[in-house]
DNA sequence: GTGGTCTAGACCACT
DNA sequence: GTGGTCTAGACCACG
């Protein structure tokens, strides 16, 4: 289940959230995706909204369409491998600018996200 | 001059502009800004969307309103400090969650962050 | 084997495709046509669509069932020549409507076409 | 006015009758075009259908949106002689392609296309 | 005023 | 069953 954000549009979110399935390997190449009807359903969402986050995701060639059969994940690994090459390189990117901006220096960055990955693998019991 | 990015409100981004280069200290405590008009002519923007910016910063107490005088930056360190906080903590947790949820372990994510404030600080010469 | 085009029903893209081989004189007059179940599995496709497929050229008078002994092609070359002639017409007026519409004049339209068969002749091999 | 033809999404139609408005110069680049309400009241039409039109040509770059102002044709013209170059050469990849299928001889086609376009330009009294 | 998103519900073609 | 399209109508943020 995905809790929404309400800033940003839903179809988004959905979009985002497949594609991390998608790249940690929930979804495997090739896989059938959920038909419009059944994860509206289950996200308790409008089926327009489903459907646009499937045309979304298929302009993108992620998904592929069979007709009167459902859709499936693209078997093209390249793909998956640049989507997720995509999204980390925007988080990169967008973060280290920000942070230039507010006038952070480059050792104070890279020591103030060693801090943070610590306490988060803390959280997450990742670090016996 | 700001280049907009159409996906964010004008506004907002403003907004960040401004309290960036409060932060950053080009504009100081107690400077004056710049009037809604003649900021929104050099910005070739609707004044009305100047106008907001200055009522959401005033909102935050980041510039402070002097009946007949204009607005100023405020005198208030703490706030000034406060935002770099909250900006820079938005930042930081934006990125690492989603570094995560890409499924990039902790050490990844700090020898991704280590190379890529290299190699931005190489462009920008900071490191000769 | 054919390569579907997604936009386009597949049983239209068959039976163009039959029509195609009927035109060009691979499939004759009174020739027997594979049946439902033989071109399904080479096609690799639901036999409820080759059916379709059938049913529609049936329709069209472009087959013949003979109840038992499978379906054949037309004995009639009246329709077959029908055929050609509509398919023909149907492809010349969509494109000369099409490039009078992107503003092109008769003459280029003349000259754009002896370009293009040229050069499609050439890969080949039509023009030694 | 546009008449549609059942056999295309409306959206389509709009699509390609908007481009070709353009690439014929009735509209210029960095003209206004009409908004979502207006068009959808003009062409009878829901305005959800105008929108989805709209996104479109902005995914290829052929439309440009000015947040809270309206839409307007791409000042580049770089852009619209792609367009222009793109559906020219779809037009006449299908057609060449089509007619060679159907058995066509290339200097067949070409006498077809000359005599389709006299008759043509008769109809329209080009040719006195 | 503008565009962007979403819901609700319908119809159609395809497999 | 599947996806694709369309209508009707609503709400929101933006300028």
């Amino acid at each position: 289940m995905i809790e929404f954000d309400n800033n940003l549009p839903i179809y988004m979110q959905i979009m985002s959230y497949l594609k991390k399935q998608i790249i940690v390997g929930k979804l495997k190449p090739s896989d059938k995706i959920p038909s419009v009807r059944e994860l509206a359903s289950e996200l308790q969402i409008n089926p327009n909204t489903v459907q646009r986050t499937f045309s979304e995701l298929e302009r993108e060639g992620i998904v592929e369409t069979r007709r009167g059969l459902g859709r499936y994940v693209t078997s093209e690994e390249s793909i998956i491998m640049g989507i997720k090459k995509e999204m980390a390189g925007e988080l990169i990117e967008h973060f280290i600018q920000g942070m230039q901006e507010l006038g952070f220096a480059s050792n104070e960055i890279i020591s103030i996200v060693s801090d943070a990955v610590e306490s988060k693998g803390e959280e997450r019991g990742d670090n016996p």
